[in-house]
DNA sequence: TCCCTAAACTAGCGGTGTAAGTTTTCATTC
DNA sequence: GAATGAAAACTTACACCGCTAGTTTAGGGA
């Protein structure tokens, strides 16, 4: 086949395609000539659109984390932003779970992941955080949500309760967190959370704004 | 070469040099003929000894989360022995943060993992904490600090400012991140520690043990 | 002493990312 | 309207990957 009317691939529609197939298949099972398959097309022209491989996952990436929500820190205080979104940002990554070990390494230079950090970083030093301070919040709550969308605690449990019984005597009941395993996800997600908030709300009060908190 | 006097390979062996030939070059350039080139040997001969790369993998992954000290949870207060732990963990995955992305998914049925899990478990319990609750924070602690051993916030920031300036009007000073990404990473953890224990000591005040809080 | 297993080997399969070079079409310019 | 050059597909091929199969020999137990 020479060069077609009109173009059979687009970035967006590979980046589209790829991504489909990582959530149906899981990353591994990502390979170019499987995703040019499913284009229609031979596995070397993806490179007329892509430099590497890495560059389409970059862009799959960014997609996902172009889905989180920032609007709270314009229009709410920072706690409240704060939450709204780390919630969000957990809703964009367990939406494509199998996406999330590649997302969570190096998200430095992908807009998508820059214009959060950007907006997450504004609101807390509009709020009144020290810039250090706001730093370092924002990278608590990536790590916090990266992680527990990346190795769910209960993931790789399996059903045999003698497994466990024998070795761990505390962990007993281990093998009914995989029946249990999405809403042990979101108990501990939202524990932690409200205890993180918790603890920030305390240093604020104590820093930033002690006219406030004791008044 | 047929079968040597003495066998070139043991299990212990092939992780010792597979974690070193990953902490070296990381996971991605670890593959079965580098690492039995480094022992001396042919590639498939470590199949006498491992049925898969993964199970090599795994084995490296459990001496390193073997490294984690929970020994805390027999001496001291539940809050000091969470923080003595999560601190001990971090270590352990900093020291080798080549391992993290594999070690990051699907740690339930590694055993130095079950027995981590095994003693933070037992250890909240015998402390007043409900199961249910134990479950919780033991996963939250663990999204935490996997999360920051693994996407460090500031990696990938590159050196070159006017690349952020234009799009990122807050993350003008990212740049800077790239020189002092060990200290923000160990601020970040420190400040996100300290504020997820403070949330976690209020509810347990709430909680578990109301009277002492009051009185 | 005999034999089975262990532990190395060699050869090879199907798959991977990607580089190189080819062919044809389309859009532009003289 | 013809010439030109880039674009977008192609085919071929390379080096590497994890792993399987079958072979050879040394060592330990009956």
């Amino acid at each position: 086949m020479p060069r077609p009317r009109r173009p059979l691939l687009t970035r967006d529609r590979i980046v589209e395609t790829a991504l489909a197939l990582i959530d149906a298949d899981g990353l591994g099972a990502l390979s170019t000539r499987r995703l040019a398959a499913a284009l229609g097309v031979q596995g070397p022209s993806l490179y007329n659109h892509f430099a590497t491989k890495d560059e389409i996952l970059d862009a799959v990436a960014d997609t996902v984390t172009g889905a989180v929500d920032t609007g709270g820190f314009a229009s709410r205080d920072w706690a409240s932003a704060l939450r709204d979104w780390a919630w969000s940002y957990r809703r964009a990554l367990t939406a494509h779970p199998n996406v999330v070990p590649y997302l969570a390494q190096g998200p430095g230079r992908r807009p998508a992941a820059l214009a959060m950090a950007d907006a997450v970083y504004g609101g807390l030093v509009r709020a009144g955080w020290p810039p250090a301070r706001a730093t370092h919040i924002g990278a608590a709550l990536r790590y916090f949500v990266a992680g527990s969308a990346l190795g769910s605690f209960a993931r790789g449990f399996v059903e045999d309760p003698e497994l466990y019984a024998a070795h761990y005597p505390h962990l007993r009941q281990a093998h009914r967190l995989a029946e249990h395993q999405q809403s042990v996800d979101e108990g501990a997600f939202a524990l932690g959370l409200d205890a993180l908030l918790h603890g920030l709300a305390a240093e604020y009060a104590r820093t930033v704004d002690p006219v406030e908190s004791n008044g």
